[in-house]
RNA sequence: GGGCCUGAUCAA
């Protein structure tokens, strides 16, 4: 099953998908069952190749191979309505979802607050974040994650700090992500001092800054015309590999 | 009892 996984993919790339669903039919005349991780591949797959259509007939091609579509696959095709754009239908599709399987897992969650937080829906991005609160689902550093992002999207950093603020009051540990999001929102609001705090503070807290945390800086730095500032980091960091703008 | 194969978040 794994070496067919991997051969579902390559064809994928050639946008080859007569070829995909012969291979399903060679895995099930040997003894060997597609899985539900197969048909989310094809799902991405079909989502990379702007083919909607051809996404849900997935999920019932699934069921004629005994495979009952489960979360797994019903998160690639949220991804895929995210990023064509079909809010609307994301939206319903997570309404029936609810309905079937009242709990619903973290992943599927976070794709769909991070798919509205990308589309500019953040006020429908709180809201859902609240009914995920009150089923008994426990946002973790994804969620969280792309909630800031999004709020610094729509040039509201102001509500990104404060989910940032909620995050640790809830015990959610930042991760790398939080950091270099941090990063962003300060470089935007031109408090440098505060940016150049975070990395004592990722030290503090076991937390690794890597080359995009660098490259976040630079690039604030070098747009606020801060030219000698973003040198001398530049100079202080030799190790990485980073590309400078 | 164990595994969990490309399902979720960041800069250029």
């Amino acid at each position: 099953v794994y070496v067919y996984n991997a051969l579902l993919m390559k064809l994928g790339l050639e946008k080859d998908f007569v070829a995909i669903w012969k291979l399903l039919d060679d895995m099930q005349s040997n003894e060997c069952a597609a899985t539900n991780t197969t048909f989310a591949i094809i799902i991405q797959l079909y989502g990379k190749a702007h083919l909607l259509e051809e996404c849900w007939q997935t999920l019932e091609k699934a069921e004629t191979f005994g495979v009952k579509p489960d979360s797994h696959m019903y998160t690639a095709l949220l991804r895929v309505l995210f990023e064509a754009g079909k809010v609307k239908k994301a939206k319903q599709l997570l309404g029936r979802m609810m309905q079937i399987n009242s709990e619903l897992d973290i992943r599927m969650w976070s794709t769909f607050i991070h798919g509205l937080c990308k589309n500019k829906r953040l006020q429908d991005a709180e809201i859902f974040f609240k009914q995920m609160l009150d089923q008994e689902c426990v946002p973790n550093a994804y969620i969280y994650n792309s909630l800031i992002l999004g709020f610094l999207d729509v040039n509201d950093p102001d509500r990104a700090l404060i989910f940032y603020n909620m995050m640790q009051e809830r015990g959610c540990k930042p991760d790398v992500y939080t950091y270099n999001a941090l990063v962003r929102i300060y470089c935007c609001l031109d408090r440098f001092v505060e940016a150049y705090a975070l990395f004592s503070n990722m030290e503090y807290a076991g937390c690794e800054p890597n080359q995009v945390t660098y490259n976040t800086l630079l690039s604030g730095l070098l747009e606020k015309g801060k030219i000698a500032e973003a040198d001398e980091w530049f100079s202080g960091m030799q190790k990485g590999r980073q590309v400078d703008p």
